[in-house]
DNA sequence: CCAATAGTGTCTCTTAGACATTATCAT
DNA sequence: ATGATAATGTCTAAGAGACACTATTGG
C-alpha cells in the first residue's frame, strides 16, 4: 500500500488530543507445577509500592517502535534477558486487548496495549530501572494490582485457557523438547484440572501436526519410576484439528 | 480498586511520547444474501478520496470517552442512527485489536483501536462530516483502503467466521425474530459455504440455549413455496456447546 | 399438479471419555 | 519385589454428516 501524501494543509491538531500509549505486558510461565505470572513493583508514582505488570510507554517519536516491539522490550527489561536471546526467541507472544477507560491512570489518559506471553521457564527476574522489584508470582497467589491490572490479568489468563484448546501453544510452555506427559502438565496447571493420562496421551498424538517424535526418550529425570517417556517437539501445526476442549464445561443456564 | 493518588512529584512528562488515538469500526451486515461492510470516502488528507473504515480520534480529554463510546459514536456518525436508537441497540460490538505500527498514518504516529460491530440490515447511511461519502459495499467488492484498514478489514473479516462457530453472534445478524433457514443464511454467507438444511436445523435446535421457539411461523415473504417456518429469538447462551464447526478444514500442510 | 422448501428420521463414521491392561523403570 | 508411570487396547455414548422421507406451501 503506498501512502498518498497529500498536503497537509487544512489539517487542525486540534482535531485530536494526545494520549500517552502504554504496553502492558503478561508473561505466563510454569514453575514448579504452578502458573506464574512476572510481576513488578511499582517504584515511583502512581501506586508506589504496588505490584503491576511490567510495562512501559511506547517509544512513539524518536526511536518510533511497534507494538510487539515495544512489548519484547519491556519484557526483556524485566526479565534480564536480551532481546536477540534464544530463550526470549521461544516465548510466543500476542496482542490481548487495549484498555482505555478514562480514569484508569490518575495522571492522565493513557491507553494501555496489552500483551500475552507464554514462556517456558525463565530465570529470575532482576530489578532496575524504575522498579524497585520483580518477581514470578504463583497467580494463585497474586495480590490486587495498581491500575486496572487485575482486570488485564484475569482476561489474559481467560484467554489463555481457551488458546490451550484449540492452538498448540501449551509447547511454547516447554522447553525444545518434551514429554507428552511434560504436555499434560501444562493441559492441568492452566486449566486447573486433572486430565485422564491415557486418554491425553491418545488425543495428543491423534492431532496432526501437534508433536513429532524425535526417537528418543528422556532421561532419568524426577519421576518416580515407570518407563522412559518419549521425546517430543513441537510440529508445525498453527490450530489444533480435532481441538482438545477442556472438560466439565456444562452448559451454563441462559442468562438474560 | 480504589487509585492510590501519589503526589505526582518526579513525575516527568518526557517519560512518554503523546500519540493520537484513533477508533476505526468494521460494521459488518448482510443485505441481499452478501456480507456488507461499511465505508467511508474520506473528504480530507491524507488519503483524500479513497475508502476508509468509519472511524475518527477518540476525546480524550474534554468529554472524555471510553473506547467503546467512541466506536458506538463513530458508527452513530456514520449511518445516522442516533446512539440511544434501538437499531444500534442490537447491534453486537466487541474490540478487534489495536493497529499501531509507525508510519501507518503519514500525518504522526498514531495508535487506531479497530472494534468489529454485528449489525442488522440497517438503512443505508447518510454522508456528511469529514466525509464526502459513505456507503454499505459488499466485502467481495471492497477496494484497496486507506491506511491499513485492508488489513483490519481482512482480520475482522476472519474473526467473525471464527466467531460464528462458538458463539451465538449469527443471530446479530438478524431482525429480533428469525427463522432456521434466516439463521442458516447467515452461515452460508459469511463462510463462503452451502450448508446442508436438514443437518443445520438439527443442529442449532440441538444447542441448548440458541435459539427459542416463538411458537409463531413466519408469514409469506419472498419464499418460492414450502411450509411456512417457525420463528425464533435469540436464547441467552453466550457460548455454543457443542460449537457449530464449519466444515471443509482440512488439516493444512505443516508450516515450518 | 408441480416445484421448492421445512422439518424429521435413519444410518454410518468419528471422537470423547471411562476403564482395563501391559510394559518399563526407580527404589 | 513393589509401586508408579508410560503407552496401548477396549468399550460405550454422543455428535457430525450423508441421505431419505414426509408435509406443506406458492405458482
Amino acid at each position: 500500500m503506498d501512502a498518498g501524501r497529500e498536503e497537509l494543509a487544512g489539517y487542525d491538531p486540534r482535531d485530536y488530543d494526545p494520549v500517552a500509549v502504554t504496553v502492558d505486558v503478561v508473561a505466563l510461565t510454569i514453575r514448579g507445577g504452578a502458573l506464574h505470572v512476572l510481576l513488578v513493583r511499582r517504584g515511583h508514582p502512581p501506586y508506589t509500592g504496588m505490584w503491576a505488570l511490567p510495562g512501559g510507554f511506547v517509544h512513539a517519536v524518536r526511536d518510533a517502535e511497534d507494538l510487539p516491539a515495544a512489548a519484547v522490550r519491556e519484557l526483556a527489561e524485566e526479565t534480564g534477558l536480551s532481546a536477540g536471546d534464544g530463550a526470549l526467541h521461544r516465548v510466543h507472544l500476542e496482542q490481548l486487548g487495549t484498555y482505555g477507560a478514562p480514569g484508569r491512570d490518575p495522571r492522565m489518559r493513557v491507553i494501555s496495549v496489552a500483551y500475552l506471553a507464554f514462556a517456558p521457564a525463565l530465570p529470575d527476574p532482576r530489578a532496575g530501572g524504575d522498579v524497585s522489584d520483580a518477581a514470578w508470582t504463583p497467580v494463585r497467589e497474586v495480590p490486587e494490582l495498581a491500575f486496572d491490572h487485575s482486570r488485564i490479568l484475569a482476561d489474559a489468563l481467560e484467554r489463555a485457557r481457551g488458546k490451550l484448546e484449540y492452538t498448540p501453544l501449551a509447547t511454547a510452555f516447554c522447553a525444545a523438547e518434551f514429554t507428552i506427559p511434560d504436555l499434560r502438565a501444562v493441559y492441568e496447571t492452566v486449566w486447573g484440572e486433572e486430565l485422564h493420562a491415557g486418554n491425553f496421551h491418545r488425543k495428543v498424538l491423534s492431532v496432526p501436526g501437534f508433536v513429532v517424535d524425535t526417537g528418543r526418550t528422556a532421561g532419568p529425570g524426577g519421576r518416580r519410576g515407570g518407563p522412559r517417556p518419549r521425546l517430543y517437539r513441537a510440529g508445525g501445526a498453527a490450530l489444533l484439528h480435532p481441538a482438545l476442549l477442556r472438560p466439565g464445561r456444562e452448559e451454563p443456564p441462559p442468562g438474560p
